[in-house]
DNA sequence: GGTCAGTTTAACCAATTAGTCAAACCATAG
DNA sequence: CTATGGTTTGACTAATTGGTTAAACTGACC
């Protein structure tokens, strides 16, 4: 727990790791006041209540996840290297925010109504249109299969993301080690690139 | 709630529904209790404590899902249908055991120990043996391309999976009304199979 | 009928927990 | 120094909740 900033913020991260843990439910004020080395009674004078602690938490989280995102996808480089950048991103993103985004898939399928609020506050442009539109361009320009741009992002994340959501069951479904799950998560990356071209790249080499 | 069975598999069948769309920490056992039509007291006398039905609730949820995995995935088809089967029948699955499978992503993530003795208890006999050699086989037989057939499978479950676990994450995000996005979903199993298979087969037609 | 094991429940208990509040603690301005 | 505003907290409360218990109920078997 960093001692350095005000109450406030040390209160909002501290809730921030609570909840990633332990949920919403699993959640105790005492414990997330104790994390920031600050009484109980101040957190309910910042926060008021615990739930709305816990929106501002998560727009806290969400913010910095999709901050992480946008920042590598904005390049203009060659078709290969913007479906790289991409796939690096999200698998980087999702193992540095893994928990969190864990704590996403439960806690906003129970409090959807949180998530309009959230979502309606990013910037949904560099996703949109930035990369969509190239997607669509090299389709146009016959130079990939034709597909929804849509659908492959999709393909994308699922690719990057569900090995590292799904660890703790894919490990032992699939009896792997500890070692030998993360030698597998490494050589993902490279092998969805290759795996994303070879299924959209219309020339044969 | 079925009044059929007796007060044990009532209890039980409440729990699966109450702990999947609270988690463990949100559920109630009066609500279990109400909701199978029986008193709390009743419900301890069965299964001593909360945390032993949860037990008793994730076995048998864990059995449904693998139960209903492993039937289709049998068969001794040609290469190209192995593929669809797989992805239909994972794609069904997920559809099916939605809240399920999110409720395993959080809960077992937050008591690891229960998927040891889950996982422990299945046959990975036609997961592990079965499809997986037959996925080696037809790379050795260079009919498809040179690659680990745990990453096939593992690309196969993420792109069925994740865009049904993440959906009211990435409607939003990807601004898809409910129409919109469920007719994603009802193309991406036909999407899945081209996209996998052109990714892997060797020859170019 | 009587008895006995298994089942069911109303009433209760102890522990936990979100939230409150009045008093204390600053810092800064007058 | 003192007054004033924001800040901090220990002590408290009301409500919830998992779990217990003793008594009542049920049906089978003698």
């Amino acid at each position: 727990m960093d001692t350095e900033h005000n109450a406030e913020e040390r209160l909002l991260t501290a809730a921030i790791e609570v909840f990633c843990n332990r949920g919403y439910d699993g959640a105790r004020t005492q414990e997330i006041a104790d994390l920031a080395g600050i009484s109980k009674a101040s957190l309910h004078y910042y926060f008021r209540s615990k739930e709305l602690l816990f929106r501002k938490a998560v727009q806290k989280v969400f913010s910095l996840i999709i901050g992480n995102v946008a920042r590598r996808i904005s390049e203009e480089s060659s078709f290969e290297v913007v479906i790289r950048q991409l796939v690096e991103g999200y698998f980087e993103m999702f193992i540095h925010f893994r928990t969190q985004a864990v704590f996403f898939f439960t806690e906003m399928m129970k409090h959807e109504e949180l998530l309009d609020e959230i979502v309606k506050g990013i910037d949904r442009s560099v996703l949109l249109n930035g990369l969509m539109l190239r997607f669509q361009k090299e389709r146009e320009e016959g130079k990939i299969i034709d597909m929804e741009p849509v659908d492959l992002l999709v393909n994308i994340i699922a690719m990057c993301g569900y090995p590292i959501l799904a660890e703790p069951l894919l490990k032992r479904v699939l009896t792997l080690s500890n070692d030998e799950y993360q030698t597998m998560l490494n050589r993902r990356k490279e092998m969805v690139v290759d795996f994303v071209l070879r299924a959209i790249l219309k020339e044969k080499e």
